[in-house]
DNA sequence: TATTGTTATACTCTATAACTATA
DNA sequence: TATAGTTATAGAGTATAACAATA
């Protein structure tokens, strides 16, 4: 009963999250999946298109898209790999940056904003209560993990 | 600093939630927004394609394309209104009736197992967070649609 | 021979605009 | 004249398969 609460909740907030980031990225022309490649960009600097594939768990042609999308936009270029010359190195440009530094910040914001009005025990409660559904989520999407796999042997 | 990571938290479960659930309706040949639109037909009955377009907040369009295709595959089917000829009513089929009752028993067993383990005060006080941060969203999504109208009238 | 990225192709999501049949 | 649904078209997300250049 509450069970089906907590996770209606949830779904709820996933809807409002994503509804509110698209209309966000919209408004600044971009989109999400290529705002996620810049992200990882952000955080962890230049990095090969394969790698970047790896990271945003989506197929390495379709990186090209994406990183087709982000230069013809300014967002992004493509450099030479100083050691391989089959790769090359994805890096955003000034403009990108510039704009994943105001995104940044904007998460920062809005994380505070969330919690304004709470008492501390009770943001202390939901914390706990958030990681361990987030635990058990995890173990229940490597059980249906595991379900499959034994389904495709057959 | 705690509200971020509410807020990341409540990221990353949403991510979990979605990729978990595009995994099992794959398995079953679904997709989400095609599932949506037959959760719809669930719980209120058949509709016109015009108030599903709005129930689903997209266009009537592609209300077309999404029951054509819930039709080709046998889940759902056009039915002629009783007193308006230019509408069809959607209703599903029985196997996407029993489909739904299905996922409707996995969804409340899922509510279950996420707070399995956590004890009752723990549930409680997450609950009021969750409406809380619900809440709070809700006032942040209408600010910056406020804001977004100025920005248009501009 | 294995890996990086791209050309070719296809399906789904989603929208706008123009149109048909009916109200 | 307004409304319900569809044809036409298009951009974005995403995948697989085949291929080129390089390792």
């Amino acid at each position: 009963m509450s069970g089906t609460h907590v996770l209606d909740s949830l779904l709820a907030i996933s809807r409002i999250l994503e509804a509110d980031q698209e209309r966000e990225l919209d408004r600044r022309g971009l989109t999400v999946p290529r705002t996620h490649l810049m992200w990882v960009l952000f955080h962890e600097g230049p990095q090969t298109q394969v790698h970047l594939a790896e990271q945003l768990g989506v197929t390495p042609r379709y990186v090209t898209t994406l990183v087709d999308a982000l230069d013809a936009t300014g967002l992004a270029r493509r450099e030479p790999h100083p050691t391989d010359r089959r790769a090359v190195l994805v890096d955003l440009t000034e403009r990108g940056l510039s704009m994943m530094e105001t995104m940044d910040a904007e998460h920062e914001q809005l994380g505070a904003s969330l919690i304004d009005g709470l008492d501390g025990e009770t943001v202390a409660a939901a914390i706990r209560a958030l990681d361990h559904v987030r635990g058990r989520l995890e173990t229940l999407v490597a059980e249906h993990e595991h379900a499959q796999k034994e389904r495709e042997e057959w």
